[in-house]
DNA sequence: GGGGTACTCGTTTTT
DNA sequence: CGAGTACCCC
């Protein structure tokens, strides 16, 4: 696909006035309010010692990107090498050598969590709260903040609401009704997605390929795409991909409101650069760049190995072509690692080495211990099983004095955590399951919500909507699409249309009484906004609207919980100062927190454990369909495979000591038991570093394989397995990456799965960042030497290029191999 | 409006 | 198989 990008405005047209971004005194364009004190305690750490206290216990890399503060500078860190204190020291390091105020730096995560965690370590560093970080936070929470200030540039008004996925699919849902489709057939969830498909990159209604346009809803793609935008506008709403669009919007329309941001921004760092996706890449675009002249002082952190979310819009290319985007970019590699056991760091590299795509980098650590254990495969016969196994592993680790806050069990998906959680529920062993629905998306708080946003703003006809008849007032369907056709017909929001519409006779009394009711209770509720302290009034609302009275009458087991919720709604307001400022954090900021004082194991998916360690891994389920898993390889052909690879990869490298990985021989997919395959991943994990259980249980795989023997049945493991029925399979599915090890562009032609018309993404930009990053370190090999291969045997080194070996092998011919794949003979 | 039944669908998830 | 939804009938 052409990359949008080459519309946004450049700074040809500006004079690059060189502003002293590196100058040592701070510009006079720093805003008031809580920066300063930061800055002076930074410069006192800074002050008490010549070399500051900071920098030391850094390796030269990581000192290297954190003193690096002029230019654009890529971070390729590795799992486990220190990315965050890089990252936070860097900004501490700006602080303190007085190169910006706090609120001259703009500091870009992901999720909350990370950019929570960062504002603590950068307090921590400089000492003392970061209040005077303001553009330190997610894409979207400073999108907001920027929309808020310029709502009306882009046609909203600064009170803007921010509907979630939820109000989305309602609204859309609404719209494909009245455009008279159906609304079964044209489901407004997928529709949805798509739209969120669209927005990721960075694509308005006019924009979108004409082929999507026409696949759904019988090729009204993109007037249906034109309705939902003009309908939020109405609303005065935003979803969460406008709350990037609009801000690139802005910007591209008003050059010099752009140009306040640049002056305002002299630094700008990205964590998790491999996340981003095309909407994401443009903003930053937008605010990074600079007129040719003017030092870029951006730094983006990232590891194009632990790309995982290319499957929701994230585009691993941004990482790829860096140094095009920012000429002259210095890129640093983080490769020593603090977290893991070599054993671990070698299972992990060998496996990501079969990837194509990548910058190439290898783990390395100093700390060798005999005494660690190698990687553990084990065979189970079924889920069942594996779930007792695993939580007998557990039980022998607690004995002996593991605290179970250490591990960890990561799943592909989770329909596979079931099995652990009722195994470890008959064993009575604490366990906490992390992701699940978060706390602001219960319904219960959605339901309160919905009542505070109407008081605070009355057009908020989603919300109304919800709560009309929750509890229950007698508005059913009839009153309510009689009430919607009066707001529609007058343009007008629908708490108003109430208003004038039981003074009519259009209603029958009973609705009407009802309506009326309700329609007091908010005008009486909207008049207290202002003068009574924001958690009485919302205790208020909830109890005079009969929404407490609902669940308390309720005798269902979840009730009790969801009173519960509301209590702890409440709690978390006195927090904040306002019913206005509490609802903007609680859509996009409120998590469900976990109980930290309780030992548990914890239980997640693979995606959601990303940023974590553990002493203890264990990784169910590699099985062939589930992992890799199927859908990723029907519907993302050779790009799909590498990134459930690098979702292994993620899920090894999570372990500092121990990690434990199981596969079994029959899983329940959609209620009926099917026999499964062992993953391919398996087949690529180095014998060096791991080991094969022998089985521990009395249902153990072995002699027990409807398929007859894999390497795993084996008293001796990683012989030659390439004839077992898992090969085969993977054969006969598989794409040239796993091939040969090399995309193996000289061999024979290989059936593809799924490849589409996305294909593979950027080859050229690959393959020359792979050749770049490798081509200056010498190969461990050199011409002439006697190999031996797993899959070919062996052979002799014919030509070497960079890490990437030409071999004649004895028996297969000519082949292009990673060095990591072959062995001195 | 509630309750019961028929039907669909089945990876990963943040904001 | 089983959760979630949609729809229908009382």
């Amino acid at each position: 696909m052409s990359n949008g990008f080459d519309d946004i405005p450049f700074f040809d047209e500006e004079p690059a006035p060189r502003k002293p971004a590196a100058s040592p005194a701070p510009a006079p364009s720093a805003p008031a309010g809580g920066g300063l004190g930061i800055a002076a305690r930074a410069m006192a750490a800074r002050d008490q010692a010549r070399a500051p206290d900071y920098l030391s216990g850094l390796n030269p890399e990581q000192r290297e990107a954190v003193e690096t503060v002029d230019g654009p500078v890529l971070v390729l860190a590795g799992a486990g090498t220190g990315k965050t204190r890089v990252l936070t020291t860097r900004i501490a390091h700006i602080l303190a050598t007085n190169r910006a105020y706090p609120s001259q730096i703009l500091a870009v995560t992901f999720t909350n969590k990370a950019a929570r965690e960062m504002k603590e370590r950068v307090g921590h560093l400089v000492g003392g709260a970061v209040e005077g970080m303001p553009w330190m936070g997610t894409f979207h929470s400073i999108g907001v903040k920027l929309l808020r200030r310029h709502a009306e540039l882009v046609g909203l008004t600064s009170a803007f609401t921010i509907l979630d996925t939820d109000d989305v699919v309602r609204l859309i849902k609404q719209i494909i009704q009245a455009e008279g489709l159906d609304d079964k057939r044209w489901p407004a969830k997928q529709f949805a997605q798509m739209i969120d498909g669209w927005k990721n990159k960075g694509l308005d209604a006019a924009q979108i390929p004409e082929g999507d346009a026409r696949a759904f809803a019988n090729g009204k793609g993109r007037e249906l795409y034109a309705a939902y935008q003009a309908r939020l506008k109405t609303l005065n709403a935003c979803d969460f991909g406008d709350l990037l669009l609009h801000p690139i919007r802005m910007f591209k329309a008003n050059p010099d409101v752009l140009k306040e941001y640049h002056q305002r921004f002299k630094y700008v760092l990205v964590d998790e650069y491999q996340d981003t996706n095309t909407a994401q890449y443009m903003w930053l675009r937008l605010l990074a760049q600079r007129p040719p002249g003017v030092p870029q002082n951006v730094c983006c952190v990232g590891d194009d190995d632990q790309s995982i979310y290319g499957w929701r819009g994230a585009e691993v290319d941004n990482i790829l072509r860096f140094e095009k985007d920012f000429p002259g970019a210095k890129v640093i590699k983080l490769e020593r690692n603090y977290r893991s056991t070599e054993h671990i760091l070698g299972a992990a590299g060998f496996l990501i080495a079969h990837n194509e795509g990548r910058l190439g980098k290898t783990l390395f650590t100093d700390r060798v211990d005999p005494n660690d254990d190698k990687v553990v495969v084990h065979a189970a016969w079924d889920s069942e099983e594996e779930a007792r196994a695993v939580g007998e592993e557990i039980e022998q680790l607690q004995r002996n004095q593991h605290p179970l806050n250490n591990m960890a069990i990561l799943v592909r998906a989770s329909f596979q955590m079931r099995e652990f959680e009722d195994r470890f529920v008959t064993l009575g062993l604490n366990y906490r399951v992390i992701g699940g629905p978060r706390f602001y998306e219960r319904l219960e708080i959605r339901d309160a919500m919905a009542y505070f946003r109407m008081v605070c703003q009355p057009a908020d006809d989603l919300a109304f909507e919800r709560i009309v008849n929750t509890p229950k007032r007698g508005l059913g369907d009839t009153t309510i699409r009689n009430l919607h056709d009066y707001a529609r017909a007058r343009d007008i929001p629908m708490l108003a249309a109430a208003t004038d519409i039981i003074e009519t006779d259009e209603l029958k009394p009973k609705a009407r009484k009802a309506l009326f009711d309700v329609v007091t209770d908010f005008r009486r509720w909207q008049s207290l906004l202002e003068n009574t302290p924001h958690t009485e009034l919302a205790e208020q609302i909830l109890d005079e609207s009969g929404y407490t009275a609902m669940w308390q009458n309720d005798k269902s087991a979840e009730a009790p919980g969801r009173l519960e919720n509301l209590k702890e709604l409440i709690r978390s307001m006195e927090a904040f100062e306002s019913l206005r400022s509490f609802l903007e954090h609680v859509s996009l900021v409120m998590d469900a927190e976990t109980n930290e004082n309780l030992d548990a194991v914890s239980i997640m998916t693979l995606h959601s454990a990303k940023g974590l360690e553990f002493e203890t891994v264990f990784l169910p389920g590699w099985e062939e369909g589930l992992f890799p898993h199927q859908r990723a390889l029907d519907e993302g052909g050779r790009s799909g495979l590498e990134e459930e690879r690098r979702l292994a990869y993620v899920g090894i490298t999570r372990a500092k000591r121990r990690c434990h990985i199981w596969f079994v021989s029959n899983r329940r997919i959609h209620g009926l038991w099917q026999s499964t395959l062992p993953s391919r991943f398996l087949e690529e994990l180095p014998p060096a570093h791991v080991e094969v259980a022998e089985s521990e249980t009395s249902y153990g795989g072995y002699g027990r394989n409807p398929y007859g023997q894999s390497r795993f049945d084996k008293q001796e493991p990683f012989q030659n397995s390439y004839s077992t029925p898992g090969w085969k399979r993977a054969q006969a599915n598989k794409t040239d990456a796993t091939r040969d090890n090399w995309g193996n562009r000289s061999g024979h032609s290989v059936e593809r799965i799924g490849y589409g018309e996305s294909g593979p993404r950027a080859k050229t930009i690959e393959g020359e960042l792979v050749a770049k990053s490798t081509s200056n370190e010498p190969s461990r090999f050199s011409v002439g030497d006697r190999v031996f291969h797993m899959k070919f045997g062996n052979g002799n080194v014919s030509s070497i290029e960079g890490n990437k070996l030409t071999i004649d092998f004895d028996r297969a011919g000519q082949k292009r191999v990673l060095d990591g794949f072959v062995e001195k003979a």
